[in-house]
DNA sequence: AGAAATTTCCGGTAGAGCCGAAACACTTCT
DNA sequence: AGAAGTGTTTCGGCTCTACCGGAAATTTCT
């Protein structure tokens, strides 16, 4: 089910990956970071570029916009995308933080879109990245409305830890899912990154499954207790206008 | 050199185009469409599931946030897009019209970035789209400032025709880009998008080497003779201070 | 339930990917 | 300049793997 039946596939899909981490690269250093023969690579580019996924210039090989293309169109099919677009630009003018949109993926939680207040800078929130879902408030959010069976295996499974204050123990998780549920949007204090408190509001539709979640992002020092109360109301009103919005898309 | 010696890779990319451009498929759907067996076709797609760029929910096969999370990484690499995006944000706000960013890759002009004034909708203009250089403004903005060879061994090659204006016609050509050099931006009429005028200045950096380009579209009613005159200099101004930009990022 | 359609599994075989080695570019020394 | 070094591209034969037919399993429709 997991293992992958076709080799060149897989492995050129493997440079595509090491082309978009570094920004590019040459047929030798591809080769050695890896390990295949530099004529192997060699051959694979090729028939990347002539694909159209990936460009040379001069010696230096890189992803094309092909990637931005199919991206943009995937996102566009979403119907949380059109239905939460507004939304998000009102939820981060009104509270002057970052204001991202996320859904769940293949048991991860996946930045969908991000808008910024005023202030705040934000390099780790990019559509595109992705995180554990127990490690961070939208994460959360979207736990505590996944189906029992799906979040107890992922509870059963590795919990990893990004920062010193990241929770791994699935009973203290199972009891913020909980507090989730009841109070309606979710709180991470620097679980994901240092420093930085997000609050987060599941997204459902009217059948009450989980779409996906608003999260609004900021330094401890600007969000304290009654802050965090503040914004909490604001992503769950969002989400609930989302949620009729859904139906009207 | 251009083709490719790799079929397993062009395979992939094929069923990946495929899945792109309808939003999602079938096993037989897909195998049908490509002419290849079903079982081939399931090979693949176990494959693609395993790299994460597909995923599947049931029967339904789709690309994922993966191709935003490449496409996005890619653009925050190219200088002139931190370059220009502010600059992309004034232009749309002091216009009221779509302001688009693009740049030049492998023979076409591809939309890089998108900022919508107050007014406007675009269905045609998203990240990723690719039209040929010569049928819009923001084409012929780029072609006057590429290497007289490239424009040559282009104006030379197929020159398609997407609506009735479309100028298809060499000479016609090389002096409306002798045009947008003397007077700095280049203007289209319903040349790619029937009733759609655009307006366009290149990017260039401190060495005069094309870097992409700044236009300005809205439909023909909104944008008479004098009004364009008027974006012309908006985007001009905008470009040049690009330009200084692009030393300094 | 039965029938039809679709997906998934499996294994033998042909042919395609693979890579060593040599030829070819392009830099950077002496 | 010439030579040595570094990296790229071409080539072709061998081996392994992608390929696909057919059957089993599953889902969907009648």
């Amino acid at each position: 089910m997991t293992d992958a039946p076709n080799r060149s596939v897989e492995r050129g899909f493997a440079i595509v990956d090491e082309l978009a981490e570094n920004g590019g690269g040459r047929v030798s250093e591809l080769a050695e970071r890896l390990e295949m023969p530099v004529s192997t690579v060699h051959d694979y580019l090729r028939t990347l570029v002539a694909t159209g996924y990936v460009t040379r210039e001069g010696k230096e090989y890189r992803t094309t916009t092909r990637f931005l293309e199919v991206g943009h169109r995937h996102r566009h099919r979403l119907e949380i995308y059109k239905a939460v677009r507004d939304q998000l630009e009102t939820v981060a003018a009104e509270t002057g933080e970052h204001a991202t949109l996320l859904i769940e993926e293949d048991d991860q939680a996946v930045i969908l879109a991000v808008e910024e207040g005023p202030d705040a800078i934000n390099l780790f929130a990019y559509p595109g990245a992705r995180m554990p879902l127990h490690v961070t408030a939208p994460g959360k959010a979207m736990l505590a409305h996944l189906p029992e069976e799906r979040v107890e295996s992922l509870l059963e499974g590795e919990l990893v830890s990004v920062t010193s204050r990241t929770v791994t123990d699935p009973d203290r998780l199972r009891e913020q899912l909980e507090t989730v549920r009841e109070r309606g949007y979710a709180v991470d204090e620097g679980e994901r990154i240092a420093g930085m408190v997000c609050v987060a509001a599941p997204v459902l539709d009217k059948d009450d499954r989980l779409r996906g979640a608003i999260c609004v992002c900021g330094p401890e020092s600007r969000l304290d207790e009654s802050r965090r109360a503040e914004i909490g109301e604001v992503v769950e009103r969002a989400a609930n206008v989302t949620q009729v919005n859904l139906d009207y898309v």
